[in-house]
RNA sequence: GCCUCGUUCGUCUAGGGGUUAGGACGCAUCCCUUUCACGGAUGAAACACGGGUUCGAUUCCCGUACGGGGUACCA
């Protein structure tokens, strides 16, 4: 059986490389028919920032990435927060330090920084432990004595020189690490709380983890997970491991950051994050118009690719196409264009009633009234021509109220003196129309046009204008057919008198 | 610095010892349409470099360069 989990740290918002990360984890699980685990690794407390959890949450839910066990959803290997795990870890450290794998530190923040200025690739390991204050160098009376008196101490993992340790990951295939080069990594903290390493390895094997799938700035701490499950004994049903590329800013250098949204203009972030420091809060996908199946198809891209050509999928063709084996090895640079041209696709492809209730909030929110049947029919005009879901509203405007402005430069080419009277005869003729379909408009102004020896450019410009001010949207018929009669007419009177 | 991962069009990528190196986004031109978009067609655009191995390397190996990540009592 699968067992996948998505494990962030509630320190805020969740950026999309995160999202993408609970993405191949959930991908993977449906494939294989397992489970998909919510973890929240709140292990450090000075950087819990309330309202994450939900945040993530509402992401997950927002993506349809919904877990199957985790904080929230239940599942029999709770608790599935860390701070809730907390007795827990110090008795693992406990039984690390009695297998003789781990041990006793009582050296300062001060005196690390010290070694660490002062000694040239200074780490904490086997070369230099016999010379600091923990309890492999003290004497076992010292150490009680400290332990006794209430000393700060922390819990590290011994490490034993000499060893190669051959991690089989699943995308990059054998990395090899040595021993001698891994610093013994703090367990246990002098707050009792675990750091993510031990965390990490007693939650992934308590909650049966079969597969670590984790950003790739994790390989470099996978050998002391290695080897804390060696320490635990627990080798034998270690998770596998799977490193995935980084997701890298658009134009520079380095990963992807949260910064990176104001930066560049673009959402970093699925949901919008708001709080009370205005100076945190930012904009997300959701907010800036995607719909969540075309940000689902974008970030599945960026990084993974099947076998074949086809550039949409559905989340079951993404399940069914889905192996960790296809996806790249170097970093994917954040592709903006290309997320809008997927959100252009899926509006575009979508079911005109299914898009009258996306832009029905949107239409609510400016205070037009608008029926079903207007909604789905303005989904019908307009989805070819926008790329977010507001545009209805926004590039569309004239769609829900009257032009607000007339585009200049079309006025001044065709507005001329001598159309002006043809235009009210016009107006006239459209008033007296008893059938007012599309197709029955374009014929009478058609027909009109022929009769007065004029050019469809001299007048269906025109007619555009005064109906939407633009040059650009729907066919003139099919807007005016949608405005109805009364409406149709009073604009173009309105445009008259201009 | 040390450890570690990576490198095919501007971007996301396919491919893989012998290919006209394929697709998508973006860009350009044209067609459709007397609007815009959609759609269609066409085009410009890539195997980082140097050594091997080989009859033959973009593909395999080793270096170099460049880039990423790690190097905390953060995750």
């Amino acid at each position: 059986m699968v067992r996948v989990r998505f494990a962030p740290s509630p320190t805020g918002t969740l950026h999309i490389g995160g999202v993408r990360t609970a993405l191949y984890n959930y991908l993977l699980a449906r494939k294989l028919g397992g489970q998909f685990i919510l973890r929240i690794e709140d292990t450090d407390q000075t950087r819990y920032v309330p309202g994450a959890e939900e945040y993530i949450i509402e992401a997950l839910r927002w993506t349809g990435l919904v877990p199957d066990e985790g904080v929230g959803f239940g599942g029999e290997y709770g608790p599935y927060r860390q701070s809730d795990r907390k007795a827990m870890y110090a008795e693992y450290a406990q039984q690390l330090i009695e297998r003789g794998n781990a041990y006793y530190a009582f050296d300062t923040a001060e005196e690390l920084d010290q070694q660490r200025s002062s000694t040239e690739n200074f780490i904490y390991g086997s070369s230099t432990r016999m010379g600091l204050r923990n309890s492999l160098a003290l004497s076992k009376a010292e150490t009680e004595t400290l332990l006794a008196n209430g000393t700060p101490a922390v819990i590290r993992l011994k490490i034993d020189p000499g060893q190669s340790i051959l991690i089989n990951d699943l995308i990059r295939g054998e990395v090899v690490f040595q021993s001698d080069e891994l610093d013994d990594k703090v367990l246990l903290k002098t707050d009792g709380m675990p750091t993510y390493h031990l965390a990490n390895i007693v939650d992934d094997h308590l909650m049966k983890i079969t597969h670590v799938i984790r950003g790739e700035e994790w390989l470099s701490s996978t050998a002391h997970h290695v080897l804390l499950y060696r320490g635990f004994g627990w080798e034998d049903t270690m998770p596998q491991f799977a490193h995935l590329p980084l997701i890298m800013k658009p134009e520079g250098n380095g990963k992807l950051s949260k910064r990176d949204g104001a930066k560049f203009g673009i959402p970093v972030f699925p949901l919008a994050w708001v709080s009370d420091d205005p100076e945190q809060n930012a904009p997300g996908f959701r907010e800036n118009g995607f719909v969540p199946e075309a940000v689902v198809n974008f970030l599945a891209l960026l990084g993974w690719h099947p076998e074949g050509e086809q550039e949409i999928f559905t989340m079951d063709e993404l399940i069914s196409a889905f192996s960790l084996e296809k996806i790249s090895k170097g970093g994917a640079r954040f592709d903006y264009e290309k997320a809008k041209w997927f959100n252009q696709k899926y509006i575009q492809a979508m079911d005109n009633v299914a898009l009258a209730n996306i832009i029905r909030p949107y239409a609510e929110s400016k205070n037009y009234t608008a029926t079903e049947d207007f909604l789905v029919k303005v989904a019908e005009l307009m989805k070819e021509r926008v790329t977010f879901v507001q545009d209805f509203t926004e590039t569309g405007y004239y769609l829900f109220e009257k032009v607000r402005i007339y585009d200049a430069d079309t006025v001044a080419k065709k507005w001329k003196p001598e159309v002006k009277p043809v235009f009210s005869e016009l107006t006239s003729v459209i008033e007296q129309c008893s059938d007012f379909s599309a197709a029955a408009l374009e014929e009478t102004v058609k027909t009109f046009i022929h009769d007065k020896a004029l050019k469809p450019g001299d007048i269906l410009p025109l007619l555009r204008i005064a109906l939407a001010g633009t040059m650009k949207g729907p066919a003139v018929f099919d807007m005016a057919a949608m405005l109805g009669k009364t409406e149709t007419v009073e604009r173009l009177r309105l445009f008259e008198n201009v």
